[in-house]
DNA sequence: AAGTATTTTATAATGATTCTAAAGTACTGT
DNA sequence: ACAGTACTTTAGAATCATTATAAAATACTT
């Protein structure tokens, strides 16, 4: 450790502090080539192993809320269970493997030009989440 | 009350015991012109108004897992607080009114030819869901 | 009507998430 | 650098949806 510099900006940038906390997490999410989907725990479990010291569950909560609402994590609608969070903030989708559960980057290139033919008056559209199950062939 | 038949025939023909309760929720459900999207509270609430005597908490999660695994109930991926429910089992999609937090039906022929053009080797598609976050126009 | 399998029920248990309030840390102005 | 304030972190408690439990009730078969 530590080149923080960049993190330690892209917090500054949205008015969140640089704390110790916070830039281990942004390590662990954002310091990585490809989407990165998890789930609070996943993300608990990472901490335990990666990092010396512990970070309390209540400031992963806190933290992973922060980055969520400055926009640096989408929170994806799959099931009920628990949340799940990805660190692709641009408009895509995603195939959900019901067998093993993982989650797969699904690109809006991927799909054909979907369009909602259907408008409700008075109301606009925010967002367009595609959810693809799939399973096992056999 | 009640002409039941329907929703006896309805349950037997799919092997659940039409049981007092599974007839009282079966006709809160199924007895209307309109899909109708709930969640477990709702229906809690609405059988707490409209029936005489009380039916289980437990009892109303059971009848309504058991519709689902039976195919009677559909559910939706909205967020991670509660399940939503669905009657209405066809293949479809949904708005999500993030002002009201209410669903919409959205048919398949509301979306312009969906198609999802990548595919995973050893995997096939076993359900494509959409949904279209509206909010207030302004 | 008796015997067995299912169902219902109240309640306890679980698990994810949020709340609380005290202790710690970061920032501001001097 | 220092004091004062504002924000964060923390452990633990509280909450809420859901599932498990096991005893009492009901449905079905013969």
């Amino acid at each position: 450790m530590s080149d923080n510099t960049e993190f330690v900006k892209k917090l500054r940038s949205v008015g969140l502090r640089p704390t110790k906390q916070r830039l281990k997490i942004c390590k662990i999410l954002f310091d990585r080539k490809n989407t990165f989907h998890f789930t609070i725990s996943d993300l608990q479990k990472i901490i335990k192993t990666k990092i010396e010291e512990k970070v309390s569950l209540a400031t992963i909560y806190n933290t992973v809320h922060s980055f969520k609402k400055k926009g640096y994590l989408k929170e994806i609608s799959i099931n009920s269970d628990k949340s799940y969070y990805d660190t692709n903030i641009t408009n895509h989708h995603h195939f959900l493997d019901e067998e093993t559960n993982e989650l797969l980057d699904l690109d809006d290139n991927d799909i054909s030009n979907l369009k909602i033919k259907k408008t409700i008056p008075g109301k606009k559209i925010k967002s367009i989440e595609v959810l693809v199950k799939i399973a096992n062939n056999n």
